[in-house]
DNA sequence: GATGAATGAGTGTTCATTCAT
DNA sequence: GATGAATGAACACTCATTCAT
């Protein structure tokens, strides 16, 4: 696997010199930082420049425009929420179902945790572009992962049902945070989020639960 | 009960005449129609004026702010969408659940036709806000009520169960519309949804479909 | 003919008011200090809107940017230069081609006195467009209609002469406005310029002092 | 004579090793090609520096600034011209005036085909500056030597007839140039500009064909 | 000598909002 | 009530130039 693979792109310069590695991380850093603080209207070129400690012009040298960074700071986001969740996967891959579930929507959860407004900023610009879908595919695939790969006592799901359980999960989740519910790291959330999964689920595998109209 | 309640205070005058009643809805409309061909990014306050056919100046007699003109239209919207899936409800009052939830699902998903990107830069945009509670609040609340209302088969539901329903339903339905799905209107996603939410409302009344430990 | 035919595109927005005309005046006066005070490189939007006595936002509600509002200069500056010429033409529209001639030669050199420096600046960034020709155009053919025009004594001339005579006349002028060569107002220069056209002229109507193979 | 006398001071270091010169000579050429490419707008340090294949901080260390190096480049183009011109009219330096002066005349339209835009713009650029005087007046000055030198059959010009000749000539193909006339290397172009200039140098010789008056 | 990362003053332009008419 | 001209703070972005390595 590369050095750094990139979902999108958007860097403009590669940086060769050691200096600018750090540049580059100063500048994520701080993009970061004035969301976390100010949100979306808060996040100017300008102000991430300055935040980060660099002139603006350095930070155009690395990042062809506003939206480049937003991509970019993105993708970092996203990286890190899939690395949790797919170790915590792993560290139950001999786990039942339900304790998969929950280590999964768990990690998840966390995922979401500290720098919320930083992360509910990011989310509404990237749906605020075109790259939502691309973005937001990997983290869903690898949610409806879960599911789809064949396991005893867990069926395939077809398309449309990855993308229900997937998105409906997300949407849950992504609602107590953008609403800031109080209950969002509560085990009573976190029972309710896995019996949407697994009884949903456990429908699909149990026809016998659901109308034959159905 | 008045006849325009309003949910969130966005307006600055209230018309009496009946030319400033048009004058009004003109300008709502012209918003829609400036947020369904530009998005959120030509959503301008004298672009809006401009697709009214009404001056800037007016405009302003009628919303303190961009913000308010905003916030009246995502009321106008949710109003519509609120309506058609009461009055869905209201026809199938005497159905089956599975038919109830099919009704329901089906007017949400109705209301997210026509005028898509209006609805969803409104969406983003009441979102980018800090209105997004008590605006997603009473759609959230109706749509959940089809469970929470206690009925013969249909168990009461916590705070927590509520919103992890509503919101994974609502959660599954905007990703599609945002994720421009293809099969938004078809019929196999119609049922998973149905399916998502009956399967979860009746893991809940029967307790033997979970561990305890859930 | 209209009240303000417009040789280019170039306005944004047309006055209704008493006060839009006024501010446009201001504006176009504002533009024609600037690059007389600091040529080319101090002709910025702010400078302009600044020395004109009106905001930002107000010359970006009647110029779409710099260029249409350096084009609406060249236009006025041009049509000043147009007029002059005309009436001189006009006053010896009797006169021997002599006196025409140099009636028309000291209109043009006339029309580029004062505002050298404006002149010489909107000269070159209109040539530093695209525009020169369909801008230079009206002022050459008038030009060449003292030649063109067939008179007793004057010939027709080819397109190709009409281009010589009008742009080495032309020439000649604006190298001695760019060049501020001293004599710019000199009888003695004025002389030399007549001579020019209408020896030229002359040659073309007179085969015999032209070697047939020229 | 010395190797490279310079009409302007731009260099800011004598190459003294042959890396060097071909430093220097990728700078000028990739400064060309830019211009050609993109013209004026597109001439940016940073854009030649790269198209020479050379780092930014190497072209500083031989241009002190960008108008330097715009006058080195200028300054190329001239010699290169006047090399031209001073070719033709040395190998008919006993042909009839007719012949001198139609070779001239093809010397200097020709050097001004390929790289028009190359062209069109260090004329603009060096105008744009104070330097015109200085630089164009050499070319100007050779053009006029053909009136200038006395010759049998052929007159002393004063300044203003000089001045007069050789703005003309090159007006005309300038403005050929850069309204870009599809005549420019037309034989019929060429004939008329021979006419410009030797009736004009004829007038000056034969008093008769001009009025006391002028 | 060469490199290229970093700088930051400066530019064009937008748009929410006001207020005199 | 309505109009629309005027405002100006704010922003994204460029590019000539420097200097540590």
């Amino acid at each position: 696997m590369g050095k750094s693979r990139q979902l999108v792109e958007n860097k403009r310069r590669i940086p060769r010199q050691a200096r600018a590695e750090e540049t580059v991380s100063a500048i994520l850093e701080g993009a970061a930082q004035v969301l976390e603080a100010g949100g979306l209207a808060a996040f100017t070129t300008n102000a991430v420049a300055e935040r980060a400690g660099v002139s603006i012009g350095t930070l155009y040298q690395y990042y062809s425009d506003k939206g480049a960074l937003l991509r970019a700071l993105a993708e970092r986001e996203m990286r890190v929420a899939i690395t949790g969740v797919a170790r915590a996967l792993h560290d139950e891959s001999d786990a039942p179902p339900e304790e998969r579930a929950r280590a999964a929507v768990r990690a998840i959860v966390h995922a979401f945790h500290g720098r919320q407004r930083a992360r509910k900023a990011v989310v509404q610009a990237v749906l605020a572009q075109g790259i939502a879908i691309e973005m937001v595919a990997p983290v869903a695939a690898f949610i409806a992962e879960a599911g789809s790969t064949p396991r005893p006592g867990l069926p395939d799901l077809s398309p449309e049902q990855q993308f229900v359980v997937s998105r409906a999960l997300m949407g849950a989740i992504r609602a107590a945070v953008l609403e800031e519910a109080p209950f969002l790291k509560s085990r009573a959330f976190e029972d309710e989020l896995v019996r949407l999964v697994l009884s949903y689920v456990r429908s699909v595998s149990d026809p016998m639960t659901m109308k034959p109209s159905l």
